[in-house]
DNA sequence: CCTGATATGCTCAACATGAGTATAAGGAGC
DNA sequence: GCTCCTTATACTCATGTTGAGCATATCAGG
């Protein structure tokens, strides 16, 4: 470790970390708080107008605070606890999502600004919670990728916008590989040419769109003005806080089908219904309903209460509550997809 | 995101971080670095006898490295560099695992010590190749964790010691709902009560282990000797690098199911035992040879060379080779594991 | 050419899934 | 009270996938 050659100096004042350390390291930590309220999934942001803020304007930003060693004894606590003050939230679900350290996460780092890395974690309220202060918003995830909801079909905004400005920016490298390469990617990603559309690959997706300089970032980051074209893909964030929501919401999509965390969006009882509307909102897919049924009901992950929902404006439905045995009984209990459909 | 608003106020150096930033925070790098020979999953460890290294004495520790800003732009990129230079290896699949920043990590900490946040990464490497210099070492990471090895049936540590001392692990609290949450931990981590057995709660185990006192480093992290009746289980590691190894574990098990990773760790050309050994040795169980080939053949994960092991004692075997096209075609792509069977 | 390896091929019942059709039970309008 | 509209729930059936095992091919060595 680093550290091994401290240990020989035992002057300073920790013989094992002293002379080692980056010099100017500050750590802090992002939450991308999800929610999901009447079919849409909801992330909260700070929203300032402040010019200072956003290099070009204004721009949401993911809630963030710093670590507190002094005050908290692991990561998950600390981000628990600013996050209560910041948004008056009391976080449920938590789960570490990656640590992004890139130097140019912020244009500025390196000019006397110290290196920031930034460990970001996803958590998952119930829908009836709100933002208590402040320039909190509750935000439609989709604002900022369009291109992932794919409820009502295939986005027109990929085959109209997106797909032929990648196919330009094909011919932006000359070399044969690298274009086979370009090419490749950018099929499997947008599930172009035959390929299926994977709803996991939301940061293939958005970094794709930003080595392409289609997001808004990807000039803003260069020092370089807003290019027109880009305005229709999605709403941009504060420095990479949209890279580190694709992470979110890639994880989150993955994350359903072999853990039961959805039921940490929903009350306590809910009509299959509803839970197929949640699950829906955040695979950005329409599931077939009478399997979609079977496959949780059979999968034990729900029992009914035997109680009925009258407001459903037809047959009333039954309400249900997660199956906590299934923990037990299965290896990987989620919420299995059954294959797409049009709700009928 | 620090500097933001640094940019308001000459003054300070950063109007939001100059008071904030956790005053004395180290972050460095721990590499899991996972290679297969013979059946075997090997991680590369350093082992020290210097005894101001370890706390209690000798303990082998993960590649460790600091993280230098000013030369690397990305962590990843840090990591190679010094995983290159430490051990003369050149990584290929490399990716993060998670941030450690409990700061109990180093028992020191606090006292004088910084704390310390490490961000670790998983590295995949082929076989042939080597460590280059000094103390480190191939180890096989069954030493470390005996009990995930399930490829001779169910280990006997499990039912003759684990299992009697989560027993009393049970008994060690009174209250009545704390003794049901234990006894339901234990029964998912561990597959008791027909709870089936799952290969990828690598880190619930470790950290049920630990919490109940039964791996050595919980007695060294509180400062005491370590029981002997700890001894069985399982060779310690310095610091919290078992538990690192632990989540490495369970990550690559998880991940070999929907990404095609474990050919990150085979040669060019393979046969299907050869892939089914290593898939086997990862996962800890064994697999159904006829269907096992039956899922990557189908599956289109690998295709014929139309060559031949001479080498196999019996018929000679094909030699296939990763089909990259399956990138294109399915969504998750991975070996999928059929039911456990005794190979005939 | 028999034996003991290993590899590879094939079968078949059980189960899961895709894609429906059919029926039940509310409310609103007449 | 009847009809229509809406949503919920039940059932079907062809097809695909999986678990489990038997059968055959091809090598090396006696």
């Amino acid at each position: 470790m680093a550290t091994r050659r401290a240990a020989l100096e035992p002057a300073r004042r920790s013989r094992k970390f002293a002379s080692v350390p980056s010099p100017s390291v500050v750590v802090g930590l992002n939450a991308v708080i999800v929610a999901v309220t009447e079919e849409v999934p909801r992330v909260l942001t700070i929203s300032r107008t402040d010019p200072a803020w956003a290099d070009g304007g204004p721009a949401d930003a993911l809630p963030f605070g710093p670590l507190r060693p002094e005050q908290h004894r692991t990561l998950e606590r600390g981000l628990r606890s600013w996050a209560r003050q910041q948004t008056g939230i009391r976080l449920g679900y938590v789960e570490q999502l990656y640590t992004f350290g890139d130097r140019f996460r912020d244009p500025r780092a390196g000019q006397g600004a110290p290196w920031m890395i930034s460990v970001a974690y996803l958590a998952l309220v119930r829908e009836q919670q709100l933002a208590g202060s402040g320039d909190a918003h509750w935000r439609d995830w989709y604002d900022y990728f369009p291109w992932e909801d794919w409820r009502s079909g295939p986005p027109a905004l990929i085959s109209l916008t997106i797909a032929p400005a990648l196919r330009s920016w094909l011919g932006q490298t000359s070399k044969t590989p690298d274009v086979r390469a370009r090419r490749e990617r950018r099929d499997i990603a947008f599930g172009l040419h035959r390929t299926p559309w994977d709803t996991e690959r939301t940061l293939e997706r958005y970094e794709l769109l930003y080595e392409a300089r289609l997001v808004s970032e990807a000039a803003s980051d260069a020092g370089e003005p807003a290019p027109p074209e880009a305005d229709g893909l999605g709403r941009p964030m504060a420095l990479d806080h949209r890279r580190i929501l694709a992470t979110a919401l890639g994880r989150l999509r993955g994350k359903i089908k072999y853990r039961p965390v959805v039921f940490e969006l929903l009350p306590p009882v809910f009509t299959l219904s509803h839970l197929q509307r949640v699950v829906e909102a955040l695979a950005g897919v329409r599931l077939h309903k009478q399997n979609f049924r079977r496959l949780v009901e059979r999968g034990g992950l729900v029992e009914g209460t035997g109680q009925y929902d009258e407001e459903t404006g037809g047959r009333p439905a039954e309400l249900f509550a997660f199956r906590r045995e299934v923990l037990r009984e299965r290896a990987a209990p989620g919420v299995r997809l059954p294959g797409p459909q049009a709700r009928t």
